[in-house]
DNA sequence: GATGTGATGTTATTATGTAACGTTATTGCG
DNA sequence: CGCAATAACGTTACATAATAACATCACATC
């Protein structure tokens, strides 16, 4: 069972400004488009959004998904079950679904185990077309 | 179990190229460093590049590490079990090992039947620090 | 007030990936 | 064979993603 924290990190103007973006978007962002949602806040260059995205997902606020090359806040900031994390893409609408399974994780720790493998974070990202797509 | 056929797909000049510099590398090679290590070859674009990836991984000879942007070559080309492939990463000496488990690919199958998900391809990429590295 | 630390701002640059267009090779078929 | 269809190829330009390097600012501590 996870354990909770109902508390989010300190977090500086730019990166709440960014968890804001992430937050109240409907699928994953690029950094770029949140750069360009938040040129009328102030923000002008990539870094300041990367460097506020780093602390975010060091946070464990946000995923980053490595084949969109985008980000999402977590559909649970608020407790600190952030070990495995699983996302399903649908290709076709672009919805992203985080999915939290305790024996995936297991599965995980298996294999690196068997290859004597010291695991720091797994990348799991199922590719497809989501249920409301296939109708 | 898997099927096996020892045929590899009819490969194009560049397709061969390509997959030739993927196989007798020690490590992922990006699209830009195959590039240059092609370029006496007559390759002189990216496209080039690119363009071999894109149907060497349709054929399932080679993968990419979404997580690395950089692609290997398959490490059992000449069979067909290329449903659910996983890597570890060593995010110390950059060596990736492809793993092949049954459970992990059944896993994942009842986690998209659980969500209604079409599954079409999976991402699984596992970042930590390999044996030989951990001494 | 000196000092250390972390966040910020800015410019420039590198790295990764595509669009658009035209050409060449190959194949299948009337 | 002649011809259409298709796929691969080559080239230029461009778009997107991410980082390097450097200066500055805010704030806490001693």
């Amino acid at each position: 069972m996870a354990d909770h924290n109902h508390e989010l990190p300190e977090m500086t103007k730019n990166q709440a400004l960014v968890y804001g973006a992430l937050n109240s978007a409907q699928a994953p962002l690029s950094a770029y488009t949140i750069l360009d949602q938040l040129r009328e806040e102030g923000f002008r260059a990539p870094l300041q959004v990367y460097r506020a995205l780093d602390k975010l997902v060091e946070f464990g606020v946000v995923h980053k998904l490595e084949s969109l090359n985008a980000f999402v806040a977590c559909a649970h900031p608020d407790c600190y079950s952030h070990e495995t994390v699983a996302f399903t893409i649908c290709e076709k609408c672009g919805q992203v679904a985080e999915v939290n399974d305790d024996k995936l994780g297991g599965r995980l720790e298996k294999i690196a185990a068997a290859g004597d493998f010291a695991l720091r974070r797994s990348i799991i990202e199922l590719r497809g077309i989501c249920a409301v797509c296939r109708g």
